[in-house]
DNA sequence: CCACATGTAAGTAAAATGATGACAAGGCTG
DNA sequence: CAGCCTTGTCATCATTTTACTTACATGTGG
């Protein structure tokens, strides 16, 4: 899952901007998507310690302060890739560029994704909440 | 395609560390793929006026200087993503967060990608090729 | 014990990706 | 000019990825 992403930050900003915990199903229906997908993102956030769920017992919360959350520990937290720039596979390696190239490219990659990460990093999930809730006129979920 | 940009730059690499000209099949033995692949791939890079071919006449070659082409260029000429970063597409715009998540997600995945971008604009084609030829002892293609 | 919530596996549909065959269009050479 | 080779492009097909959903085991609380 790609948007996964993308639906982890919209969970992590709901419960910031919620006054209590919220289940599955609530959180499915901000979200668009069916609960199940949910379940499966907040189980990788959980298991980053971003947030804490309780098999049996309905709702989901923060951990800590949403200035204490960067975008890119988010990110680090679900599937995401080490790398969204990737290197094709079957250079011929007789040939001295195809021997060469894939290295080349790894390097070059690792480092444009850590400019990327560089600038996840200095976001905070309250700043989210806040550019989200200018857009929207101000209204508290629940 | 989404490895186009790895072979866009195996590609110009290769030119780059050719004599000369070289026709698509040679292309294609060295990068590891079917010649109508390299076809698609310089007819991008041609579009963008970064090498030159001709209908009927075998070979690609650079239109300038390996150091004037940087990453970036590269990486405007294929079909690559404007963010590779991809923001989920049905939130419930009846709900405050819904509804303004995903312009608050536009704006910051469009200045990680500026990031990322920068970060190829400093990278030229010239420093590839020097790093190819560095992991793998010298030797000229062809 | 029962209603309800989470965690997770499994299955299916849809979309993206990769690979390849076919062929028109155009140059080159004998 | 005729045959041969090369590029440009379209169409098709297999594979993989992504998305969505059903089903159900596991656990909580009244």
């Amino acid at each position: 899952m790609n948007s996964q992403y993308s639906i982890a930050v919209h969970i992590l900003t709901l419960l910031d901007s919620s006054s209590g915990p919220m289940g599955s199903v609530e959180i499915a229906d901000s979200v668009g998507v069916n609960p199940v997908v949910i379940r499966t993102v907040t189980g990788l956030l959980r298991r980053a310690g971003l947030l804490t769920t309780q098999r049996g017992v309905a709702g989901a919360e923060l951990t800590r302060s949403a200035r204490q959350i960067s975008l890119l520990d988010v990110y680090r937290a679900v599937d995401a890739p080490d790398s969204v720039l990737k290197v094709h596979q079957n250079p011929n390696l007789a040939c001295p560029v195809g021997a060469g190239i894939q290295r080349a490219l790894e390097d070059i990659y690792g480092e444009a994704q850590a400019a990327l990460e560089a600038h996840l990093a200095e976001v905070t999930l309250a700043d989210i909440t806040r550019a989200v809730h200018q857009t929207a006129p101000q209204q508290e979920v629940r």
